[in-house]
DNA sequence: AAAATAATGTACCATGAGTATAAAATGAAG
DNA sequence: CTTCATTTTATACTCATGGTACATTATTTT
């Protein structure tokens, strides 16, 4: 992605977020980022699209920050899981895409409403893979129906503290204090064996929400572009982290293990350069690769 | 109210559901209910300020529906909750609501955030009275954070309904199922005696937020104009209605129940009649005098 | 230096919210 | 029935905004 277009993009988030998407004109986009109409136009063909553009940063901002702290960790602790609920509620609230989400998802043209309701989707598909991870197979039947149920209080205790306290929230509290409300229904739904929306959920994301797929080909490719780019800098363990990403990856059966390990200082190594967003764009595709050859 | 505004705004109400409210204009709304911009503009200030009417109206229906159902039943009957709750919900997605709710309350103009906060709150307010209602004194102090979670629960299955289903959802089903779960809960809480939110959300409401108060001379008021106006019509029944409401409010010590028990059938007696719509604001103001009372 | 690509500036179109106002319709009071 | 006041209509207008077109000017790339 053009280093230009991502200011642009800064920009406008900057603004919707102070100003909401609707009152905010493009002339005003214009000119907080320095550019002509021409060029806009030159990058997203709507302000619709800057917006999915926003969206989808924002979107994998929090994959990335979510991923980041399961690394190393232990799975079925439940408070790594309400620190990255929290982490995905955060950069929600931050660049107040929930607000911006729902205004879009309702009353919105079709194009936005479809892309909001993946990332929403995906969000849930996450959750429900975390939470028989933290409750153990025998939660599995029921996931669907807790992910709905946490999800739902969450959002709106977090939506009601924002109306009712003037005070910073702090999301993590909130999702423990959720989570702990889930402690108390998974075991009884779990005992009774009933299940109720969940299936129908499974179902869907099943049939109609196909992630798309990130092939190690493209990986490669990618990555190999990247080393080369590199090649003028002196920046030593980029350059050791990446050939070790390429070497690992083309292995005929790769450590998953170790490059998701590495994936993390890779990215952090070009924090501050030009090549930051690149990277960033690397990690994200490497982990949603990993992803999939985990299930 | 003008017979012809209600009419301006069905028409609107009727558009903003089909086509949401940012995709119809104001010359929609003119085509559809037959009149010219000047009179629309003589009615409300702006199509904000028709938003608002139509929302306020489908919030008395609501208000009125659920609080039919309680009338003569009783109040700690776990179902009639749930059947209360549900048509709260189905008034707001039948009118497509919630939607409108979510998409003005962020991005919004602050004056409409306003309105729909308000509407918001009270029915949260509702929903804790009846919560203590059924489950009874020592709920109180857990009252609120209860109502917190079982509206998020409730809201968001709903919302996944949507998504995931064709089928017309059955909002009951949906909230007995979410107080179900309440019903699991509830009882730890109680035990621990801990609260998190409620406390806030107790203050926040009895600070900031003061219902409009329907005074007893108003109400008499209107009764008497409303009865004036029916003098010409054989209407035997509601005269009779009438009449008693307006002897009952006058008495020293008001038999609440009674004129509880009449203002329905007072309501429903001049259903399809010139009268309905004055009936029905009288109705729901006599509710609303009664629900003071009460307290 | 030449060619290709990106960016700018400007003028333009269409739509929609809201204003202004004169003319017409309606309604109530004498 | 007439008169006066209010409501309604019709029409024309302003202004903001999203989006297009295109000729001109940087900036890269080769």
């Amino acid at each position: 992605m053009n280093n230009r277009k991502r200011q642009v993009i800064i920009a406008s988030q900057k603004l919707f977020i102070k100003k909401g998407f609707q009152n905010t004109s493009i002339q005003d986009i214009l000119d907080e980022s320095h550019i002509s109409k021409g060029t806009f136009y030159n990058y997203f063909a709507s302000k619709n699209e800057c917006l999915i553009a926003i969206l989808a940063m924002g979107r994998e901002q929090a994959d990335v920050r979510k991923h980041e702290l399961l690394i190393g960790q232990d799975p079925t602790d439940k408070d790594i899981l309400a620190k990255q609920i929290a982490v995905l509620m955060q950069v929600n609230r931050e660049q107040n895409l929930i607000p911006i989400f729902e205004s879009i998802f309702h009353s919105g043209e079709p194009e936005l409403k479809e892309v909001v309701m993946k990332f929403h989707l995906n969000e849930l598909k996450w959750l429900t893979k975390r939470i028989v991870d933290v409750y153990g197979e025998a939660s599995k039947p029921h996931c669907f129906d807790a992910t709905i149920l946490l999800f739902g209080m969450i959002q709106h205790m977090l939506h009601i503290w924002k109306l009712t306290r003037e005070d910073a929230l702090d999301p993590v509290q909130v999702v423990k204090y959720a989570i702990c409300q889930l402690d108390a229904i998974l075991p009884i739904q779990i005992a009774n064996g009933d299940t109720f929306l969940g299936c129908d959920l499974a179902k869907y994301l099943q049939r109609n929400f196909n992630n798309k797929v990130v092939t190690k080909e493209y990986l490669l490719e990618q990555l190999e572009g990247f080393s080369e780019g590199l090649s003028e800098d002196n920046l030593q363990a980029g350059k050791e982290y990446t050939n070790c990403l390429l070497t690992s990856l083309q292995e005929e059966i790769p450590h998953y293990y170790i490059i998701e390990a590495i994936v993390l200082p890779f990215n952090s190594s070009f924090k501050g350069t030009i090549h930051a967003a690149e990277a960033q764009e690397i990690a994200n595709h490497l982990w949603l690769y990993i992803r999939q050859q985990n299930v």
